[in-house]
This record gives structure tokens, C-alpha cells and sequence, in this order.
DNA sequence: TTTCAATGAATGAACATTCATTCATTTATT
DNA sequence: AATAAATGAATGAATGTTCATTCATTGAAA
């Protein structure tokens, strides 16, 4: 009865005591983020996030379970980052199957999710991918829905130009991979390319697997459009 | 004096020493590479080395100067290979552009360069390539002479085509991005990709890239050739 | 309204564990 | 027999985790 009662009543306390706990959760991921892209997964010590955070050690283990899970966290949330930025962008785009792949791509060099930042995190995880499994299980969720998303856009630019649809799943293959690998040209390359450049290339490479559809893959100083 | 005879002198027993030294070398790189490829750098311990290369720990001061000279040495082999892989190909293909360049991008899915293990220390390295120097020198020094003989490849293939040479650089960039996110694929894929499924989404890249040599580029059953 | 007791979040020093390195001993080679 | 190489147990530095203590906040009592 009582129990039922605290649980349903929103009382103005624990709603602070919420919001506060949430903040601090984001603030320990954010840290995690900032020491992943800059010492890596291996030199990273609890110490360093707890510095990073502005928190004491002790901390931590009152929001996670421990480094690995806090470490898990960490890559779910840019894995959620991603999906919801390119939500954006297609809810931002419009009926054009053209302009919602331009989208699509688009989210990969936006500002917040193409920096070199978050970029290094992604290839930190990918490089223990084979090894930790619960990193791989964040990113076959993810990718499942992400897979099914581009397959789908593909598709429709594909119908548009009259070819073969049952190609849409190689295309969007091609079309993810050049975009992960010019990510790592983010971190490797020498000199530093800048993202717009980057972004002008997956526009390229746009333009290459959908020749009928090249306009509109041109590259426009200025783009994005956000 | 001595110094210089001893060098100059092959004597037998030296000789053998020598290669027995280089020998105890290669195995414990070849285990290196094994452990980073199932446990990752992180979880890699010198006794997990030591075990899969049949030594004792002792043993590794004696031919590295830590596991941090180790680990440098395995990236160090794994980016000469690929570049020995390389130079093969090119050696074995003929004088036509369109050849040549096929023959580069089946270095990237050989039997040997192109497994699982391999391309798993790739990527383990190139997590942590933004942490550590030593990582990136290797890597640097390796991409300075790969990205010249890309971008020569695609810049013949582009002459021939009639089309800008000056292209060349951005074509490189776009084919070697997509081959690394090809890669990526064998490590997230679900369900795993064939290392034939990606080489010949390689050729499709090709193709999609010199539509005018896209007969070249056709994927056919038992390609590769050798 | 003011005072006081109760709560639990935050802290960081202490602890336990893990692991790279070292080196005295053993084994092989000349 | 002398020399060099290989070994692996011992060592201690590094680091993730724990937990007793502190302290700000909250709600009851005066």
C-alpha cells in the first residue's frame, strides 16, 4: 500500500533526486568518453575518469556496477547517439529518397558525431569487439535496426533510378563501409583531414553508387545544411 | 677489428644461432598476433604469449625489451606483410592499369592478410592509435609509401579512362576507406560475412568507382587467382 | 520559526588482485 | 669444463574495488 503510494506519487524531492542522479550518471559517461578517445581502453584507470568527472572514485560504483560496466555504458550511449542523429536527420529530410540518403550520410560527419572524439571511441570498442562480448552485443543491437534503415533508403533511391532493388543490401554495405573507413581516416590520417573533407568524399562515393542520382549528391560548400 | 671480423666472418655455428634467434623471434610474434587477435591488447598478458608461443615469460626480455617493444614489433610485421602482399600482387599482375589495381585490392583479401585474426590486430591497433605514439609512427611510416602506390594505381586507371588524374587522391582515399569498413565487417558482421562475399563487394566497389572498366572489375567464381 | 535527529550520497584511504619484470637456477651447447 | 641460453618463481608497482567516515539535506519536534 504505502510502497504503491511512494512509487506513484511525484513528489518534487525525488524528482530532483532524480533528475541529479541522471546528471551525474551523464557526467561519469561523458568522462569515460573524454579518457576512452584520449588514453584509450588500456590506459584508462578508474582514477582518470573520476578526475575527468570532477567526482571521487568512490563514486562510480554508486552508478555502475564497475569500469566494464560503465565502459558498456559509455558505448551504448554514442551507439544511441548515432541512431537518434540519424533519426533526425531523415525526420528533417524530406520525401526524396535522394535527400534522405543525403541525410543518412550526413549524420555520420555532423559536428557532435563525426568528431575525432567520438570517432576514437567507436574504433577503441571495435578493436575489443572480438574479444569482449558484451561489446559486441551493443553493437549487433544497434547495427540490426541500423542494417535494416539503410537497406531501406538504398532501396528506394534504387527504385527511383528503375535498377534492381534486391541490390540494396550490397550497395548499403558499400555505402556504410567507405563511411567507417573514412572515419579511421580521422584518426590515422596524415595530415589530419577535416571532417567537411571527409563528408565530401561519402558524398563522392554517393554520387559513384547512384550515378543517375549524382546532382544530388554533389558536394556544396556550406553543407551540411544543419 | 674483432667486432668487424666476427661480423664479416659467417661462421657456421653463428649462422645457425642467427637463425635460431630469428626463429624464437617470429614465434613469439606469431603468438603475440594470436593473443591479441582472441584476448585483445588489453586482456593480452605476457604469460598468455609466453604460453601460446611455448616459451617461458623469461624468454621474452631476451629477444624484446618489454611487451610494449612486443606489441610494436607485431604491428610492425602484420603492416609489412600487407605490404609484401602488396608488392606480390603487383609483381604478378601485367602491365594494364585496370589489372594492377584488381591485384591491389585482392592483398586486402588474401587467405592470409585478408583472415579474421589478422585484420582483428588491425583494428585492436588502430583502437588505440590515437593513445599511443609508438603505434602511430608504425602506422604513419607504412601508410606514407601505401598511399603513394594507391593513388599511382588509380591515377593510371584514370588516364586510360580519359578521365582527371587529378582525381586520383580522392579515388584512392574513397577505395582503401572502403576496403578498411570492408574489414570492419568480418570483425561486426551478423551473420559473419565470407571473406569472398567482401572481396567481391570490393570488386563491386571498383566497378562502381571506373564504370568505364567495369568489365575489369566483374567478380567471377574463383577469383582470386591464386 | 527554530532546533535537532535521521538519512543516504559522496568520499578517498586501505585492501586485494593482477601482471610485467627480474634474476638465481637449471639446461643445453661448444 | 666453460659459456651461453632458457626458465619460471619471486617481486613489487599499478589499479579496480570496498567500506567506514563525513556531511549536506530533509522532515519532525519544540
Amino acid at each position: 500500500m504505502s510502497l504503491v503510494k511512494v512509487i506513484n506519487t511525484p513528489n518534487p524531492s525525488a524528482m530532483r533526486d532524480d533528475r541529479r542522479r541522471r546528471d551525474r550518471e551523464r557526467r561519469l559517461i561523458e568522462a569515460t568518453l573524454d579518457c576512452i578517445a584520449n588514453l584509450g581502453l588500456r590506459e584508462t584507470t578508474v582514477q582518470d575518469i573520476a578526475a575527468a568527472a570532477g567526482m571521487a572514485v568512490g563514486s562510480i560504483s554508486q552508478y555502475f556496477e564497475g569500469k566494464e560496466a560503465l565502459y558498456t555504458a559509455a558505448l551504448d550511449a554514442i551507439a544511441t547517439e548515432f541512431a537518434a542523429r540519424v533519426a533526425e536527420r531523415l525526420a528533417a529530410a524530406g520525401d526524396a529518397p535522394a535527400e534522405r540518403l543525403r541525410g543518412y550520410i550526413d549524420a555520420y560527419f555532423d559536428a557532435s558525431t563525426g568528431q575525432r572524439r567520438k570517432v576514437a571511441v567507436w574504433f577503441a570498442f571495435w578493436g575489443e569487439v572480438r574479444a569482449q562480448p558484451q561489446y559486441r552485443s551493443v553493437c549487433e543491437e544497434h547495427d540490426r535496426a541500423h542494417d535494416a534503415t539503410v537497406e531501406a533508403l538504398v532501396a528506394d533511391v534504387l527504385r527511383e533510378a528503375r535498377r534492381d532493388p534486391t541490390d540494396a543490401g550490397a550497395l548499403a554495405k558499400l555505402l556504410t563501409s567507405s563511411c567507417y573507413g573514412l572515419w579511421l581516416e580521422l584518426l590515422t590520417g596524415n595530415p589530419k583531414p577535416s571532417r567537411e573533407s571527409l563528408h565530401a568524399l561519402a558524398y563522392r562515393q554517393l554520387a559513384a553508387l547512384f550515378p543517375s542520382h549524382a546532382a544530388d549528391f554533389a558536394w556544396r560548400e556550406g553543407r551540411p545544411h544543419a
